[in-house]
DNA sequence: GTTCTTGCAAAGTTTTTGCAGATTG
DNA sequence: CAATCTGCAAAAACTTTGCAAGAAC
């Protein structure tokens, strides 16, 4: 536990949404970190349980700091025009998946669940193209 | 709509799974169609509405064909050790959907889930290792 | 000094793109 | 014939890996 991972740590820590790796590295001081040893990092920190691995849907891991007392499960919603993020506390019924598991007799089911919208900064201005409004 | 299409259409056709594109291309006829030009018409057909994508978190795409009369939005249960798939009917209570787009006030919200665990033909079948029937 | 980690570069996957030739209507 | 589509090859984006030099204890 030394090293770039420190770093990486911290860069975390002042993040309140998840990051991809591409990120982390930028935000790493200059020419400190290679992209490389971010990649193997956060799999090491995330087999660790100290991070929580979300996907967003576009090709990119991201990675988020999971807290003290706190297993990291919840959930986002994403802006599908300027990628806001908003974390969320709802989560899926957890009634409604046990009788999932138990009538397919699946063990240790879990799920991915994120959320995706327009954010009220983006309504209302066109599809993206004229200066609507 | 012509050519490689059809073929493409029939390979979805037949499949009551999501297949990724890789999968798709390799049961088309031998030499048969490019594999650029299954993901160009997979990208038109998901314009089109005539095909769903799904994200099962493994680094790939999958593509399964919207049935008449249906918008194609479900969700799926997929064996972490052999990739088995359950469809599902349970989605994403409305409510509280709604509850979350109004707190937040996006608009157009959707939502992508997958449900992850062990199906029964991999319990007690050791972490990975024994011959697994 | 032994072990684990890092940087660098090369390679692997999945997906996208340019362009000329073939296909469609 | 005009418009679109396909194959091929190159490239892009994200991620993984090998290996020698470096850091940790």
């Amino acid at each position: 536990m030394t090293g770039p991972r420190a770093a990486i740590l911290e860069i975390l820590q002042a993040q309140a949404h998840p990051l991809t790796n591409a990120e982390i590295h930028r935000l790493l001081p200059a020419g400190g970190v290679n992209l490389a040893t971010v990649y193997r990092a956060m799999a090491l920190l995330e087999k660790l349980g100290m991070v929580k691995q979300f996907d967003f849907g576009d090709g990119a891991a991201r990675y988020e700091l999971v807290r003290e007392g706190d297993d990291g499960h919840h959930h986002h919603l994403v802006c599908t025009r300027c990628a806001a993020i908003v974390e969320l506390e709802e989560c899926f019924p957890v009634e409604i998946q046990a009788r999932i598991a138990a009538r397919h007799q699946f063990q240790a089911v879990t799920h991915r669940l994120e959320f995706f919208g327009i954010c009220p900064a983006c309504q209302g201005a066109g599809t993206g193209m004229g200066g609507g409004q």
